[in-house]
DNA sequence: TAGGCCATCTGGTCCT
DNA sequence: AGGACCAGATGGCCTA
């Protein structure tokens, strides 16, 4: 249907509202008869008009079903990025902007663990932990570490370990496997930072 | 009940 | 010309 008035716009009834002074070329019936076409131009342009609004409704339409599923696609998409975020099980779902300023997050600190890995690497020996993939899949245990963290703690799911530093503010080396744990378990707690 | 989040609709603008 | 993208408006749902 779309294609077969895809040239209708408002303007396309207009053929309807001739004046009798355009159509003074052509002989002019007798007055009843002028009554009778006038009637017909007014019915045939209330047609064309509602012909006109059935068009635009439609195009409507489709370009709402085109922006819905626009919208879902985004949807889709981050839901993607929050599978490869880590999360808690009982964590309830991260709203679209914390799932974008997380994902900053913890881009940010993965990137500053593999640049100090990589120096700390290269200080050892001649071989960078970046050129090498398998070290970005093994993480830093957490006993180890001097920034308090237990995932299956009492108070540590609600209110992980507070890590001063934020990505907007460099820390000292030493604070690094604090933020990454910060980025990567500590994020609803450590929203202040990130506003 | 206010505030936050979300889905949807809508009209405008840009792009192909 | 049609589709993609965007931002504003609106209403529903949920939670503190």
């Amino acid at each position: 249907m779309d294609s077969a008035y895809s040239d209708i716009d408002s303007n396309s009834c207009d053929f309807f509202s001739h004046t009798d002074e355009e159509d003074a070329r052509v002989p002019r019936p007798t007055s009843p008869e002028r009554g009778q076409q006038q009637r017909k131009r007014r019915r045939g342009r209330a047609r064309c008009e509602a012909v006109v609004q059935v068009v635009k409704k439609n195009r409507r339409l489709k370009a709402n079903d085109r922006e819905r599923n626009r919208m879902h696609n985004l949807n889709d998409a981050l839901d993607e990025l929050r599978g490869v975020l880590p999360a808690f099980p009982d964590e309830t779902k991260l709203t679209k902007i914390e799932t974008l300023r997380f994902a900053h997050n913890y881009i940010w600190a993965l990137s500053e663990t593999i640049r100090i890995a990589d120096l700390q690497a290269g200080r050892r020996n001649d071989t960078p932990l970046l050129r090498n993939p398998s070290c970005l899949r093994e993480t830093p245990s957490p006993a180890s570490d001097p920034c308090t963290w237990s995932p299956s703690g009492s108070s540590s799911a609600s209110s992980p370990a507070y890590c001063a530093s934020s990505p907007g503010s460099p820390a000292a080396p030493e604070d690094y496997s604090c933020l990454q744990k910060e980025a990567l378990f500590g994020f609803r707690s450590f929203m202040p930072g990130i506003y």
